[in-house]
DNA sequence: ATTAATTTTTAGATTAATCTAAAAGTTTAG
DNA sequence: CTAAACTTTTAGATTAATCTAAAAATTAAT
């Protein structure tokens, strides 16, 4: 029972999870490639490892889907990177757009009983930093509804809840305009050219958002 | 300048740093082999590549020891260490004779900044769960003078300051036993033939241990 | 529906870390 | 001081993960 994933194996799992199938299509071998900038060669060989490992499913030149186990690895592994986050965070005073790169290496730290008790130790939390679900131990994720600020149209409102992307210049630009996971905000106008918005936020009044920022916001569905 | 090490070279590294060398004696092939739970085979070509990268000195046949970069990086590796098991210990609530494991991969986390902060947290701390010295950001340790319990003789007292091994049957045994670092201790008597030991302990009163224990427990020097 | 473009796979090498077996060097014991 | 014992190194393979280049399959475009 040499059950345990190496590193480049828990890479691809979660990759293949993070890209994410639908009923209609798997995850191509070039979208991994690109998500884990390798070659595409290097993906086919991978692939046929981690489906004769059961895995993933995978059928010749029709991309790949994770398993039941497969889903289960790439939730512990999301688990453990999402509550280290909240780790560096909340107790180490790092900043949001700090905290990618440690959790990638921190993620693959292999014990469950140090995962349940730095989630205990933390309080359970059920959101990291970036307002992403942190699944819990049995792999049970809760994520409210959202959408994204760029498909709200004039006069809606919501609460900032997440925020798609790690990538730090993002989440440092998102510091500098004071925006952050929890404040309320009022789509005031909606530029049909560029799809570029005005917003009303607490305090801030009215601020200016570019396409590129507002798909990356997420908000609160109801309400 | 890629100069970060892989988690082999680490390893090997911290083996020889903790294998140690005095000026009479370099680290032998075997040893490390031993250590590392690998063949000589194996252990001859990565001298090679440590010794070509100048993290340590070699000659054939002759041993090796750690240069200076080369001890700078031991320290730094045994530091992460230590301030990991400090964390596991005071904050996960794990054991004594359960961090070592864990704490071997979390040695290998690559971020100064984590490893300065995860100091501040813990409030600096000096040593760690079993007793060893927590060496500072500079690679500096302070460790105070001790030795072991089994070099002592009959009516000399001092205070168990560390466990030279991290075995977790030994620190069992010794939970088992209600010894642990900070005790006051007092020998009683040494048995000549197989260098056993009656000592006394506060609360405790008069216990008896073998030299195999008595070789593990570190003692104050001084007093 | 062919052809062109794109995607995916295969074939064949490469690198790091490992092994076994054998050769070479060093130490130790008579 | 030689010969046996031990240690260390070399030589040659192996495995996992990667690459480039080329072949095969699929998809898209005229």
């Amino acid at each position: 029972m040499e059950n345990s994933l190496s590193l480049t194996e828990e890479n691809y799992i979660k990759a293949i999870f993070q890209i994410g199938t639908t009923p209609e299509s798997n995850v191509s071998t070039n979208a991994l490639a690109d998500s884990l900038q390798t070659k595409p060669a290097t993906v086919s060989d991978m692939i046929k490892k981690l489906s004769y490992k059961k895995l993933i499913f995978y059928e010749k030149y029709k991309g790949v889907a994770l398993s039941e186990s497969g889903s289960k690895e790439a939730l512990k592994i999301i688990r453990k990177h999402r509550l280290w986050e909240v780790f560096l965070v909340n107790h180490l005073n790092f900043k949001w757009d700090q905290v990618h790169e440690i959790a990638e290496q921190l993620e693959h730290i292999k014990s469950s009983e140090l995962v349940n008790r730095l989630d205990d130790f933390l309080g359970n939390p059920t959101i990291d930093p970036h307002g992403d679900p942190i699944p819990d131990a049995k792999g049970r994720v809760q994520l409210g509804p959202s959408k994204l600020l760029s498909e709200m149209t004039s006069h809606e409102k919501g609460i900032i809840v997440g925020v798609k992307n790690e990538d730090p210049l993002l989440l440092q630009h998102l510091d500098k305009i004071n925006i952050r996971l929890g404040l309320q905000i009022e789509v005031t106008e909606v530029n049909d050219f560029d799809q570029s918005m005005q917003v009303k936020l607490p305090d801030l009044g009215i601020i200016f958002l570019s396409k590129k920022i507002t798909s990356q916001i997420l908000i609160t569905k109801n309400s």
